[in-house]
DNA sequence: AGACTCGGGTTACCGCTAGTAACATCGCAT
DNA sequence: ATGCGATGTTACTAGCGGTAACCCGAGTCT
């Protein structure tokens, strides 16, 4: 029959998708964003025009890596996002939960924020996927809708939650990657300080001196 | 004379240093963070090898062209930041000169902000956190040292001022970003919506429905 | 049986890149 | 004139992403 003869060779071609894209993983983690074809084709037992056949080029093979983690990353933080807590708990929670998780696998971490860009190489032309990380985009989008959802924010809420999704995903971002990479405090120091922020505690503060302030 | 000799030499060498980090300017502009070392050389009129002796590897050309450009922006950040008004006005006046900059020229912003990736081969060595955007840790630094100045914070200032710097530099990074792909609002709304996340609006708004928090 | 397509696989190649070694050439101080 | 150092070029290496051409074993049709 067609379609169990169709479902057969679907099923071993995802087969060999998958551990193909476990090897890239491998030496993604090993090697980083760097890694070449050639290399992912040699840890996976193949030769490069295999890749080629099942992921199109190496945006392609880089997109469906990254499609897998941010997915994975994007659950957990949903799953933070939407426990049943008061906000400000629910907000450092989400903050730990994505801290620990670049804290923990750093090599996939950078992997998805710089994807492309692949150095060196004829990727002349055409770049693969925006220039962007589209996890960032990712999360401040899932981020705006539930603020949305969530907080009262009375007219033009919709555009002020967008904003505040990307904004808020920003500086849990670039603060991450700062820490990551000086280790300034604790983990847990750094989600205070960071809902501090969003806490309005900056507006609360006094000036220093007698400055130009009123 | 050793020294007028050397004086002399140097100018030289600094004028060509000079011309050459124009014309990368000029193909870095046309062709995106793409442009190779070929077409750069081409465009200043001379070869590959002359460029690798003034700038030793693609890396430090690209050090020295996002070293002007930062500086630049970080000077009118600066005059924003630094302005005789209320924190308020400092705050939204430095988003919109940063926004400004982004909008008038996106490919320079494009650059500044994906400019390493470079290094075909050789080096694998590479520190996670070392290799994101100079210009945000810059910003983020400079913002540090202005909130540790100027804003009361009480005991651990220090270090709360930098995890701010970095976050607050991350969030316009990120909303510019998106708003600059997506233009979902003019620049002065985007200010505004960013200043009142930074104010507290986030902690001061109520909950949508009767939902988990109170 | 024998020809025949077809999916998975490999070799060998293209054009491009970053980076370098070796050779040529000009200006200049002794 | 002669050596020397900076400036410049040609010609090359090594490696990349990507592709064309071939290859082979398994199932299918006649």
């Amino acid at each position: 029959m067609d379609t169990t003869q169709r479902t057969d060779q679907q099923r071993s071609a995802d087969r060999r998708r998958r551990e193909l894209l476990e090897a890239a993983d491998r030496v993604v983690l090993r090697d980083g964003p760097q890694a070449s074809m050639n290399a992912i084709a040699a840890e996976a037992g193949i030769t490069k025009p295999i890749l080629y056949r099942h992921f199109g080029d190496k945006g392609g093979l880089y997109a469906a890596l990254a499609k897998r983690h941010t997915d994975a990353l994007l659950d957990s933080l949903r799953a933070a996002l939407d426990a049943p807590a008061d906000r400000r708990e629910r907000v450092e929670s989400t903050l730990d939960t994505y801290l620990a998780a670049i804290e923990a696998r750093p090599q996939v971490y950078r992997f998805l924020m710089h994807p492309a860009e692949g150095s060196a190489g004829g990727d002349q032309g055409f770049d693969v996927g925006k220039h962007s990380a589209p996890l960032l985009r990712r999360m401040g989008e899932e981020l705006a809708q539930v603020i949305e959802e969530r907080v009262d924010l009375g007219p033009g809420s919709q555009q002020l939650a967008r904003v505040w999704g990307h904004g808020i995903v920003g500086m849990m971002h670039a603060a991450g990657d700062w820490w990551l990479g000086e280790r300034p405090c604790s983990r847990a120091e750094l989600v205070r300080s960071l809902a501090d922020l969003l806490w309005g505690r900056l507006a609360a503060a006094g000036d220093r001196m007698g400055g130009p302030g009123f």
